[in-house]
DNA sequence: AATGAATGAGCGTTCATTCAT
DNA sequence: CATGAATGAACGCTCATTCAT
């Protein structure tokens, strides 16, 4: 196995245990356990554990991406296409590991001083409202931008609440409840 | 001091670092420190570091509620009122120590099969949405309960997204889009 | 068995085993081993291992000075008294335990950075530099404080120097050395 | 680079580090980084870290008695001779990388049963004892073998205290000492 | 010869909880 | 009812050394 294959194994791994798990409540050994390395190894490839959550989120958050938009580019252009995302969140909540969105519950357990993880969420949560505002953009034709703006903001904090309630309710009730919404919000 | 307010004293002082520093960060010779009282003491009036995280929980959500209840009875009826929510999470989010949402930030520290301590955050959301759906019943006139149980609905989620994503982002654009948002789903 | 009293076992116990090995190559799993009890005992009665590494400093100098003090005060006063330093030496050299210079050996394996023990260490020496004054000008009278001086540091260098070299070369012959020429300095 | 070359290297590097922050506080992987070389080829030059260990300290010697002989020679005959180990060691004290003694730092620092460092340690002050003989014969004439080997080793007791204690106190006021008692020695 | 990823054993430290007093 | 010393398990991390390439 080469270096970045063994270290993507590290990340998958560890991945899947601190979305199922949470970050604290995964310790190194556990890691490492079900990695099938050694612990040194480990520490070979990531300085500290923060790293490999810093790697964690990157590998959720890229992978998020790339499926919301090939989800969202197979529809039609247009309302359907914008109200995709909660569609696409529908599906994404069907998955049995679904367990919320990583980024608020990783923020929730690190100290408020730990600036990196802080700003690598930050970062991502800023991409999907880009991302959104692109896609905002593409599907209702002639808005300003203070208009666009609102729009997306609105759909952002509706896609949001619809993810951390329906993880909270283990229910899909506000995913449905923030696509009529949204829907509203679209002229 | 009698035995209950020695009791709520415990729990005061360890919400008020449960929701600064998070439960897993928080530990029981930290809260015993901080309350001035023995180990054994704390063991006395209660059982495990999650009972108190449960007193906790309930600490926060009855003097939420009631803060919040208290806050829009003084809002003029009508949407006023109604959007009062957000202004209220506005005052909410300028205290110093504002920190998000207890309920997703302690359901994220928290073992997925800890079914007592994730009951009783559902239990408080859905109080929230009972609530709401109350002021939205009593602000805006000849509903039917579907169209009440649509806006409420679409209001929660509004409410819940901004706390969460005032507190991610830091930063109070996430309440003043919820209440844009809201105000568009009130007739 | 009494706070004081596991307290005084473990830097009993530490003592021994950071004197016969050193400090670094004595892990905290060997000193609970050897103590007989759980890691989280020795941590309720020490902070850190540097903590202990003081307490084992401390409880060396004063059993140390103690057993110097009483020893030269059954000599007879004059030369014999004054030189009964080496003597001194000579019997703690016999000890199986002897092991050179706990100041030494423990400067040795500590960061530059480590104020704390060098504090503790440069103050000990300070110390049995006092003292040694102290036995200077008891036995030989009429010393202006610069003669008294240059005496005393000359034989606490000749101490020091025996200590170190008796225990580098595991042989006697640097403190009879050391009693020869400290003889030349009492006028 | 030539084998021996990369060997030298090595030594260099490790020497720097082993006197500067101690032998076990310095790891293989910061030598390594520093050096700017691989692990394996490390490991190729030397069998073990204790390997380099001893290289370390032959390193220091020879370079150590290489300057204070060269130093000495420059040195008047006489006592001025005689002392100057004394002002020799005025200058080495007063280098920034100044750290003691290598040999006695290092003994305090590895297992008692490592036979192989301490004959190495204990061979090199060996060497410093014959070396100060012959200095001792070269500048004091008509010396019979019993008073050479007294004053000798009454300079050697007052050199290594002197070296030891300067460290010890971050101050030079041992080694002014030291050469005034040692200014006695010399008829 | 040179590489650098992998290792197992150990490090110092923290944790929620128990129990004899 | 209140105490606080004692606990065992787990924590994140470092080490000198080996070995397939």
């Amino acid at each position: 196995m080469k270096h970045s294959e063994i270290r993507q194994h590290i990340i998958n791994t560890a991945s899947d245990l601190f979305y199922a798990n949470g970050y604290n409540n995964t310790g190194i050994n556990e890691i490492i356990a079900k990695a099938g390395i050694a612990k040194a190894t480990l520490y070979n490839h990531f300085r500290t554990k923060d790293d490999i959550c810093i790697a964690y989120l990157k590998h959720k958050h890229s992978n998020f991406i790339l499926a919301l938009r090939s989800y969202i580019e197979e529809k039609p252009k247009g309302r359907l296409q914008l109200l995709g995302i909660f569609d696409f969140l529908k599906e994404f909540y069907r998955e049995p590991s679904f367990n919320g969105c990583w980024c608020i519950r990783t923020i929730a357990e690190i100290p408020g001083d730990n600036v990196e993880i802080r700003n690598e969420i930050q970062n991502q949560k800023k991409e999907l409202v880009f991302f959104l505002k692109e896609v905002v953009n593409d599907n209702i034709k002639n808005l300003s931008n203070a208009e666009a703006e609102k729009i997306t903001n609105g759909l952002y904090l509706l896609y949001e609440g619809a993810v951390g309630e329906s993880h909270l309710h283990q229910s899909d009730w506000p995913i449905y409840s923030a696509r009529d919404v949204g829907a509203q919000l679209i002229p």
